[in-house]
DNA sequence: ACATAAAGTTCTGTTTCAGAACCGTATTGT
DNA sequence: ACAATACGGTTCTGAAACAGAACTTTATGT
């Protein structure tokens, strides 16, 4: 199975990993989540080789994910910030980050912090449902393959 | 940068990527919350090369996600079982097929349903604050590097 | 005139991956 | 008895992706 497969699968995960089923994709999306915007921002804070770099924003901004905008004309130089659906990853991105946190430890703490936007407090992600207000987890949530269901 | 140098990042995110940042560790976890426990079944639901399938699963068995079991002898076989770091992973995997149902569209649906294991209902996820019950997204969370905090 | 900056592109060698073939141990079918 | 099938891998080869460094272009500062 190859790259190309994955993106036109039927299964969300399978699509999501067409995205960030790599090295640094996700790692420059948590660089735009923290306000980083341009070339050498990411090139600096990430150690990617300018040329992977390059290669990935274009493939954001084919998603959609993030948008490039000119911020100087005359060099013509961009900028590339999140787009709507782009800023819509931050719950997984918190997810992740709150369960590596817990289950890939590491000694020293997390170079970040989330905090809410009006108190500042530090967060406490959690999983819970929309309408039941239910914790969602392994213990309350079930995957089932489409075809067991009929 | 290398690979090895990202599992021992201080950056949860980026150690979480040391795991899951390749295009199949994240697939075979998705296949164990379906249910899925032996060699065959992980190969022929994913179309992974073989090779491949027995490396990514002594990965994950290193990393202690999941656990390998003997379910009989002569010849000795083994299935793979999620542990619970394993088992932890569950509303990553959860939010990542709620963003990419929604931002990466597909004409299909989904080949396989969340639901919750009393009711049996459809879940919609969503992520909360454990303490305030607040809605955590891009509105209302801010991703602070530790330097700025100081 | 020379150095630095920003945003890439190009080049070369290494690593990882895909696909297929092969292997070992056992059970089932004829 | 013998072949076919099941299961769980390992080995091999060519293709794709990646790392690291050098180079380019347009412009500013000194």
């Amino acid at each position: 199975m190859k790259w190309d497969e994955l993106e036109t699968d039927a299964c969300p995960v399978a699509r999501a990993m067409s995205v960030v089923g790599d090295r640094w994709t996700l790692l420059i999306l948590r660089e735009c989540l923290m306000g980083v915007r341009r070339f050498d921002g990411f090139q600096k804070n990430l150690g990617i080789t300018r040329h992977l770099l390059s290669d990935r924003l274009k493939k954001l901004e084919g998603l959609h994910l993030i948008r490039r905008e000119p911020y100087q004309e005359r060099p013509l130089r961009h900028e590339y910030r999140l787009t709507r659906a782009g800023k819509e990853f931050s719950p997984v991105m918190l997810a992740m980050a709150d369960w590596a946190g817990r289950n890939l430890p590491h000694d020293n703490p997390a170079p970040f912090r989330f905090v809410t936007r009006d108190s500042g407090t530090e967060i406490e992600p959690r999983l819970t449902d929309k309408v039941t207000g239910q914790e969602l987890n392994h213990r309350t949530v079930r995957m089932i393959p489409q075809e067991k269901l009929r």
